[in-house]
DNA sequence: GTCTATAGTTTGATAGAC
DNA sequence: GTCTATCAAACTATAGAC
């Protein structure tokens, strides 16, 4: 159904992004400015990440990157734009995967097992902007204007692909039927996000290891032996 | 053993406080001092979780109760002392529950339902607690001083008694051994405490209707039919 | 593209009258 | 216990030289 921050553009390419590009111009050559700009999204999202939005202050960002305060300014009009090309650059590369999965096709189960995947093989390129998106989301939805609408919009499309999926396994017969799907997304959603915190590869499980672990727990659950289901 | 900010009073018994309390008198009369500085608390803990603990300023708070901004410090030193009480009251509340929890006994799937239902009941009650704690947890654990070293000592002390739990039920048979305890804690935690932000009881779901759900799936999983174990 | 310099706000906190 | 009045510090953002 196209991009969630596409106001024209009804047309439903899967390659929408979410929030329309800054330029279409220039990115090619090397040590180009969109890459300076990068890196300065870069280093203001480790330090957003860290400290919180609002507690990173404009001075601190640039002093990271070696210049000082006022120099930022040549290259973004407002640290909310620095922060909004974080969580929309991170939000277009996630939507994007899991369309593909879908596009992929398979049966629910295995759907299910690759958008996991997906979600913690997000947590390593995508740390800060997750951190930030966690911890900042009230507070950005909170500010004047439409501006970071958009992240209501790419959760939306996001919860409509989990849950249909969710759904369709049951009607399958390969989920159980007794479980609530939105609520259910919601636990699986929460449960991968929130491990950012927490989750760094290089410690005794790395990013598939963690998925397989979750996905293992997931479908089939903590307990051994046969099923002892307490519900009507 | 004994509370986790205890710095004096080595004996062990379980109902000590995270934090030493402010007073130990006063608190009887209605109308009291306490009553009013608990109110004070609880408008600023709304709003730390509303707008984030840096956004929120000492004047919103003074306005919230009807007082300018001078009249806060006649109730507290600082906006950091207030934040203070709204954690170490929550922390106080269920690292008391979990101790009592794991006194009453029983195996370990019954107290880990148990302890899984103490988290989602704590949801309505501490909200605002629970929310500030997740969204502004590394901004206070990145203060100068040790005013907050109390978090990680109630962070630790809870994951203790989970991961212990945990292993318990891995060792008599209850829980399949190829899981990894506190990874499987972490993500039972996160799952929880994270439903602060949507969980609202008087939806179609209330508190022990979520706690269930969410034993179900985490003991039995969300496949139907067989174990289908893919693991080695 | 960065620096100097600073405007214009807002903040947490204080002192003393009442 | 609240208000008045205010301070010192910090903040985002701007203007213009280089």
């Amino acid at each position: 159904m196209g991009g969630v921050n596409t106001r024209k553009n009804s047309g439903g390419a899967t390659t929408t992004p979410v929030k329309r590009q800054r330029t279409t111009k220039r990115a090619a050559s090397a040590g180009s400015a969109s890459e300076r700009r990068d890196h300065l999204v870069r280093l203001a999202a480790d330090l957003f990440a860290r400290k919180g939005f609002q507690a990173t202050t404009v001075r601190e960002i640039a002093e990271e990157a070696g210049i000082l305060s006022g120099s930022l300014y040549h290259h973004f009009d407002s640290k909310e734009t620095i922060v909004d090309e974080v969580l929309s650059t991170f939000l277009d590369d996630l939507i994007g995967r899991y369309r593909a999965a879908l596009e992929q096709g398979g049966d629910p189960r295995s759907i299910l097992s690759e958008m996991v995947r997906i979600g913690f093989s997000a947590l390593e390129p995508h740390r800060a902007a997750i951190t930030v998106m966690q911890n900042d989301w009230n507070y950005l939805r909170s500010l004047p204007g439409d501006r970071f609408d958009y992240l209501v919009r790419a959760e939306d499309e996001v919860e409509r692909m989990w849950v249909g999926q969710i759904k369709r396994g049951q009607a399958v017969g390969q989920f159980r039927p007794d479980v609530d799907p939105k609520l259910t997304y919601r636990m699986i959603r929460d449960s991968i996000w929130v491990a950012v915190r927490w989750f760094r590869p290089g410690g005794r499980l790395d990013t598939d290891g963690i998925a397989e672990h979750y996905v293992t727990v997931l479908f089939d659950g903590l307990a051994t032996g046969e099923r002892t289901s307490q519900r009507g």
